[in-house]
DNA sequence: ACGGATAGTATGGAAGATGTGACTAATGGG
DNA sequence: CCCATTAGTCACATCTTCCATACTATCCGT
């Protein structure tokens, strides 16, 4: 049921853990990469939101004691098996994004909606 | 490269927005009846998230002229593509979902304060 | 000792996203 | 007349995210 699949929604509703997670589902990244990967995200915001995947389990945050410091960031295993996941949303995107409308996503909109259908006939 | 991909990311990082869809991808549902399907979501959100997937060409929405009013949303052809993203995050979900630590994410659904009741207007 | 490089943490005001109850519209039933 | 129903809208409250800045810590080069 949609019941357990809630938790997985919440895991990736984020504003920018799809996108964190589509990058290190290709490969791992350091912690700068993916800042540099991420134009517009900050580094507070990409703090928090892969501290918030590694609590989840999706995500291993590993530190290299060098200088200057290295910090990396690898999906878990149990994030792999998303593989398929992203694999389709990315094959949905190349065969459909194309189609979509150009910038839509302004809250305006048009003040009348299409014609009501008379279905049931009432 | 994934820099196509964002507009796919920010389509779908609404709160609410993978669920909707999650839901919309099983079968045309009412409003009333995606109000029921997600337990926390208030009309006002409800409404703003579908007229986002509307706008984005997700999601259409039809009016029937009846009473009591009825609305339904179904996916359009483009957001049938996401089937095997849906279904491939199914998977994963069963595959993985519960060997996930029971630590819940920060940014989980948890039921605010009591707002402070605003004096009705005489 | 100082500055550069990297990966953070902390703070604070502003902007944006989300949440809340109250309210509308049209119609049938009591 | 009043209420129930359905799909919203409205004004406002609160939470999240943004953005800049300042600060920590280490080692190297100057």
């Amino acid at each position: 049921m949609h019941e357990e699949m809630r938790r997985a929604f919440t895991m990736l509703a984020g504003k920018w853990k799809l996108e964190i997670m589509w990058l290190l589902n290709q490969r791992t990244h350091r912690f700068g990469e993916l800042r540099k990967q991420i134009p517009g995200i900050t580094q507070h915001m990409l703090t928090s939101q892969l501290r918030e995947l590694e609590a989840d389990g999706l995500v291993v945050r590993t530190v290299f004691a060098e200088v200057p410091p290295r910090v990396e960031y690898e999906m878990t295993d149990k994030a792999r098996g998303l593989g398929p996941t992203m694999q389709a949303l990315t094959a949905w995107w190349e065969q459909y994004g194309h189609t979509l409308p150009p910038r839509p996503s302004a809250r305006g909109r048009k003040p009348s909606g299409p014609a009501a259908p008379r279905e049931t006939g009432s």
